[in-house]
DNA sequence: AATATATATGGTAACGCTAACATATTCAAT
DNA sequence: ATTGAATATGTTAGCGTTACCATATATATT
């Protein structure tokens, strides 16, 4: 592989002359720069970019640490971020750990490798290697833990001015940066919405988890909608279950078994939702005519049914978009701190019967 | 940020020392060991690695230059890599674009940036950036332009021993590595599974593309299947769609007012498959009683709809495991060449009914 | 003609690390 | 005691690039 020097040989010049033109940067002759070009495509010339990181200290490359590509919320996420990037001749580095302590490890990594900015979207996260990964009581406990732990390192790369964005939380020791989705005001535009169509008697397909993460937000915005619409909760109208179709298609098994006066049902999620429309289909209801359903997330999930489901749609594309800016803006150290909240949409199915 | 120097000096003792301990190769006595990995937490030392790669000639990263992580299969395939990557403390840095001329710039980054090894991926490329996505014909005439185009970057590349394995494709010029799914098998394996349970009239929803990539290869498939079945192919039971669940939806649509005899259908894949199962319900059918419908691909779309389709699985994560592993494999120099087949499987869902 | 400014090029050193070699020191085996 | 290997540490140089400063020439301004 052909380096600078020899591309400056080649035709009689300076490293540094080489180094100007290949850089666009400082004083060439047009005479000079028509003969390195030829000789860099002669030789076949590839800058080193480790080489030039390492005197620059920048790599134009940002680090992505997440857990569950699988996810395809997370994968729209990290699209996002990788087509900004690549508009601005940024590369991202990816990085997939899904316990806290492979987690921190993979940080270190990415900066050792000196990323210019840091995304940290640990959702998922778990709090041990070996943990049950359908156990979600257990599963998604490791977030708190790892935001604890990674705290020293944040502090750490706040010193060296190395941005960090954490996507999906706010409020974090040492951390400055941060782009979330309002998932609670979500939930509350869902029942809103329903409540709105006329329905009254509201059901609620929640995740197992209603305490802390993405869920506990939907699940406190669930009872806050009914509050402020002016509904009745009703326990039998309720149903917990996981983050799969299985799971969804059986809640809401039950929930037709138990409920009363339910005639539309607020689903967790797109995936949830999507069960439950099978459940649903399976008993011979129709949809939304016999029963009205919503889900959460706007993911392709809630086209693959029929009727297509209509949603919260929460914004993975805005949220990568935001979260790779801020990085940028952050590293041009234009702004201190920032916290940037997305709020969903209600993107509209056939899946919501009017009955007013 | 501390250096190895710094770290060297604290202790006393010369920066080969510190070397030595950190990467735990050559002799160091346990009580300098000691001394070292003190100064190392009290100074808070992080290792440069683009330092290190600079003299070692290897970053442990490998590049990964694909189109849309959007589409869960691919998304599925990095997942695959990343978590193969990581188990050997590599990680991958990944490029999206979507069409020829900005696919080789990320590749000649990548390259630049010192990758060990290369993974492309260039399905659904395109040939300029500014045609309209959803012209499929057009949209996907880009890869062979991309391989052709390509061929002199992996020559250079061959001879500078850095691997690069093609996703999706085989016998392209100086590119020596190959993982790819047998779609063509894939859809034999569809119509056999039909025919076996006693269906005749056998449909086909395929992608406008019929003749190149991995449209082409399930199209020739459902011929070869219906050749070797015994069955025959009526023109008015086949349509042809794209990617999405609408256009899947109206075509099904469309071929239920044409076809004669029809039990059952192959879609050319399951995002086909469900918007041609939400026309079925649409239209009263009940699927498998009146309608079967197989889908290929096993993603997450087979199980969103109602009852699950029974689809032909290919395997993402194989692919991506295969496709690192090969990667490593070659820099190690264990082959001079090699392709890997993966073969897919019928995933069973309760989308056909056994009508013998 | 004299001075200032813009343009053009080169030399040196350094970024942080490790490969390769050199040199001690220790320890066991003769 | 003598040799040879194993153990332990240090020295030097270089990976490929650019920052920084120095210098030379061309062009514009008075």
């Amino acid at each position: 592989m052909a380096t600078i020097e020899e591309v400056a040989r080649h035709c009689g010049v300076s490293p540094m002359t080489v180094s100007r033109v290949i850089n666009n940067k400082g004083y060439v002759s047009p005479k000079t720069r028509k003969l390195v070009m030829a000789a860099v495509k002669e030789l076949n010339y590839r800058p080193n970019l480790i080489a030039r990181s390492l005197v620059t200290n920048k790599t134009s490359t940002i680090g992505v640490l997440m857990t569950r590509l699988e996810n395809p919320i997370y994968s729209l996420i990290v699209s996002a971020i990788t087509q900004e990037a690549v508009k601005i001749g940024y590369d991202i580095i990816l990085s997939t750990s899904s316990d806290v302590n492979s987690s921190l490890k993979s940080a270190n990594t990415l900066i050792n490798k000196q990323i210019d900015a840091l995304i940290v979207l640990p959702m998922e996260i778990r709090e041990t290697a070996d943990v049950d990964p359908d156990d979600f009581e257990k599963s998604t406990r490791g977030i708190g833990e790892f935001y604890q732990r990674f705290s020293d390192i944040a502090k750490e790369l706040r010193q060296s001015n190395l941005p960090v964005v954490a996507i999906g939380a706010s409020g974090l020791d040492n951390i400055f940066y941060f782009v979330y989705e309002d998932y609670e005001a979500g939930a509350v535009m869902a029942v809103e919405y329903l409540a709105d169509k006329g329905h009254k008697g509201i059901g609620f397909l929640h995740h197992v988890v209603t305490q802390t993460g993405i869920w506990g937000e939907r699940y406190r915005g669930f009872f806050k909608g009914m509050e402020k619409t002016g509904c009745t909760v009703y326990p039998e109208n309720m149903e917990k279950c996981l983050d799969t179709i299985e799971s969804g298609y059986e809640a809401m098994n039950k929930l037709l078994d138990k409920c009363r006066n339910m005639t539309a049902v607020y689903c967790a999620n797109d995936i949830i939702a999507a069960g439950a429309a099978s459940a649903a289909l399976g008993r011979g209801l129709k949809i939304p005519d016999d029963i009205s359903i919503i889900g959460h997330d706007g993911s392709i999930y809630s086209e693959a049914v029929h009727p297509r489901l209509t949603t919260v749609s929460i914004e993975p594309y805005e949220i990568g978009r935001q979260a790779f800016n801020l990085a940028m803006g952050a590293l041009k150290e234009e702004r201190e701190a920032e916290e940037i909240i997305i709020r969903p949409k209600i993107l509209e199915g056939k899946s919501v019967r009017n009955i007013k």
